[in-house]
DNA sequence: TATGAATGAGCTTTCATTCAT
DNA sequence: TATGAATGAAAGCTCATTCAT
């Protein structure tokens, strides 16, 4: 029933599908069975509606790690490092967010939606490399700031070509592989 | 002189500023004082043109490492290992390369032109896949496969957020902590 | 006012005077006042507009005759079949037709619109065969299939020879020649 | 070797199952592997081209018939018209001139075309209506203008009909019909 | 005679956006 | 809130034609 949150849910998956400049409004409001009108009466334009399809978008995928206590006193240093991580890597496995995180992709990779959106870029980066860095802080060995970037920049990666490959990606093994390693590095 | 070099210049530099699709053939016309016919007459379409472009970069590209030697009988194989990790940092800082990287991202996060050229990118990310295999065959704590999948995704990663990051991005850091991380997790 | 009927007016005048191929839509949305851009909101492309335009070409052709009525069981088989005849060359020679019989000749003598069209042209070539063949059924000395195509294309070709001829052609007598030809075979 | 003619010849077929503005020069000069310079070289424009094809296929199709001796002082009226009304048809049926007659009505029938050859048509036109008055004259019961208007305007459509019929049109028994139909009226 | 690079006008089509209803 | 007719700018592409070689 409610229109815009139809538009919304449309645009997202089409955008993801074909990317941002492939998709027409015509045929969002075809595939939402919504008149063109309506869909500029609920956005200003086709800019509006990226926007607010990103933000819904970044929400969506923030929910899920949202139950998880971060400064769960009760768990290590150690701990807390590598639950951050299989969150993260849980994250990315989700189905349902694939679709969002390829558009996330897309968006950051084409000069003229990331500026568009670089604000909620920026943000979202200083979040996450806040949560990296509170949890390094606490770790003598490691260089918390370059640390945290570099972990940021890995796991990037590896989503990246976990989501865009076709046939099956180890991502499991990858995992390990990957924990283990920030394990030694910080002499955890 | 060469008009058909031109335009392929032109094209592949706003191909990056401002986006494939942002980008009308007649803009690339304009820039490289070529009328709109002769792009036609030296590429078959838009796409015909943007394969050309990418071929054509992931050659200059290459053509850096092109004189180290990877099989050079005098190396160790952790200097191997490190050489081979350096180069590709080096590629991606030179500064004349930041812009066709930026490409390759771009075109990479697309779902449309990924798919125009994804035989493309599959031949280079096997032979990247490759190269690191052929260098961790000889570690025995190494999982070759996996490690390569997963060094190519994380370099992958460094160098999105390297290329897209505005003010100064501590690659340098990063590059040390990522090759001494590897180094532990290889036991060399 | 209904403006994809002035469309569709435009277009059929200007198709048959110029031809479908030296009539860009250009020039119907000039003659019409109206926007390039209605006339692909209401036309999918310019062969759509064709279909339609021929369509409703046949169907104003068509509603001459209607009010005739062939199966009229007063009339002798001979009267019958001349009142049939004498209404194809009226309808021939009305004015308002001549534009659209020449149209009508333009789309099938071109192999590409012939084609596009196909499946109308044997839809119409049916429903005359048996109109034809419904008479000259019950005439003994008719080869009433044979018969039906002979007349058919003999009608065709004095409607080209009539609509193409600059000066006077002698339509009237040919009519009648044409028609006491006829009876004499069919022994009327 | 002689590159002019190899053009035309294509040009004559790619026009005629094509259709004219549907080839362009480069499909002509491609087929005739000839460069595009070359063919400019030789004909005016395009439209030099249709006209020099134009009078070439008419050529073609004439020479049919210039064997048969029309004023034969040997053969009886009747033996004159019927062997005029053979020629026809048979020029008509072989397959070699199928593709020929195609493009003429095609050209008859579109009206920039029709412009641009109208000279020739009406020199041929009166060819064909003096050939069938000079026999004509010779039958009381003719209405020898008239009647070779009909007989042209006859042709013409069965030709028509027999050239895009696809399947297996009943041409001979047409003829029959056809030819005996005008002994009546003609009253042989 | 022969080539093909180069041009420029014009074509079909797309699409974000507006607006009367 | 909801529709869809209407616009206009711009896109990709075609093609006849010219011209230096």
């Amino acid at each position: 029933m409610d229109k815009k949150q139809q538009i919304m849910d449309v645009a997202i998956e089409l955008f993801a599908k074909r990317g941002y400049e492939n998709t027409p409004i015509s045929a969002i409001c075809k595939h939402s069975n919504v008149s063109k009108g309506l869909a500029f009466h609920h956005f200003e334009n086709k800019e509006g509606l990226l926007r607010e399809v990103f933000l819904r978008m970044a929400q969506i995928i923030e929910e899920v790690g949202d139950n998880v206590d971060l400064v769960n006193e009760e768990l290590s240093t150690k701990e807390r490092f590598v639950s951050h991580l299989e969150k993260i890597f849980l994250s990315m496995t989700c189905a349902e967010h694939k679709l969002y995180y390829q558009f996330d992709f897309q968006v950051l990779c084409q000069p003229a939606l990331r500026t568009l959106l670089k604000d909620l870029f920026d943000e979202r980066y200083q979040l996450m490399l806040e949560s990296f860095q509170s949890i390094l802080n606490d770790i003598p060995s490691a260089d918390s700031l370059v640390d945290s970037h570099m972990l940021i920049a890995e796991l990037d990666g590896i989503a990246l070509n976990y989501l865009f490959a076709e046939d099956e990606y180890p991502l499991t093994k990858i995992k390990q592989r990957f924990i283990k390693k920030h394990l030694l590095l910080l002499g955890l």
